[in-house]
DNA sequence: CTATGTCTTACTGTAAAAGGTAAGATGGCT
DNA sequence: AGCCATCTTACCTTTTACAGTAAGACATAG
């Protein structure tokens, strides 16, 4: 299963997405009209399959009408509890 | 002047980005090692002139060591305070 | 003035996002 | 079974992100 961070993030949006908007009772083709991208995409977007860009969210968020970060937020377990902060992880001076 | 919303999320974003990278003393180069992103790419998102995928900032943030949210807050002036919560904006009924 | 470091910009090529449309699921409901 | 609403997937086209490279700006040294 082992579903690697950045899969793993965009799944989570996704279903933060599906959740307002379900919540809201929205279908996606109303969605669609009040943002200005397409249904197919948001389904892409909402089942995690489609990156989307910045903008692509803020207008999701802004027809949602929660802040962007909402649907961001904990996004890939990079959180600061989270993190050993003792395990300093890469260094610079490997690259350099 | 009036920067539309999304430049102007585009701009906070990457001004976000490049106080954090100068905060801890990374330059281009060093910050594109880390994400695998090229110095270019990120040359555009801090300036605000690229609108970057969502796995994009999160390699940027995870580099950082910051939450991926703290890149984003305050995203577009949508926070819930500064909306009227009384004024529905806009109406489905209009556009079904 | 000549480097040196840092960032920016322009260009080329590839990959992927996003729109549109249409065709498949999928599920409820009579 | 049929219909209906909703979502999904596939295809095509346009746009754009991103890598790579190279060339330009732009300081700050020395």
């Amino acid at each position: 299963m082992t579903t690697d961070p950045e899969t793993h993030l965009l799944t989570q949006v996704g279903q933060r997405i599906r959740a307002r908007r379900a919540g809201q009772g929205l279908n996606l083709d109303q969605l669609a009209r009040l943002t200005g991208i397409s249904g197919p995409a948001l389904s892409l977007i909402e089942t995690g399959k489609r990156d989307a860009r910045l903008t692509t969210l803020a207008r999701i968020a802004s027809a949602l009408r929660i802040p962007l970060e909402a649907l961001v937020v904990d996004g890939a377990g990079q959180r600061d509890a989270e993190r050993p902060a003792s395990a300093e992880g890469y260094d610079l001076k490997d690259y350099q």
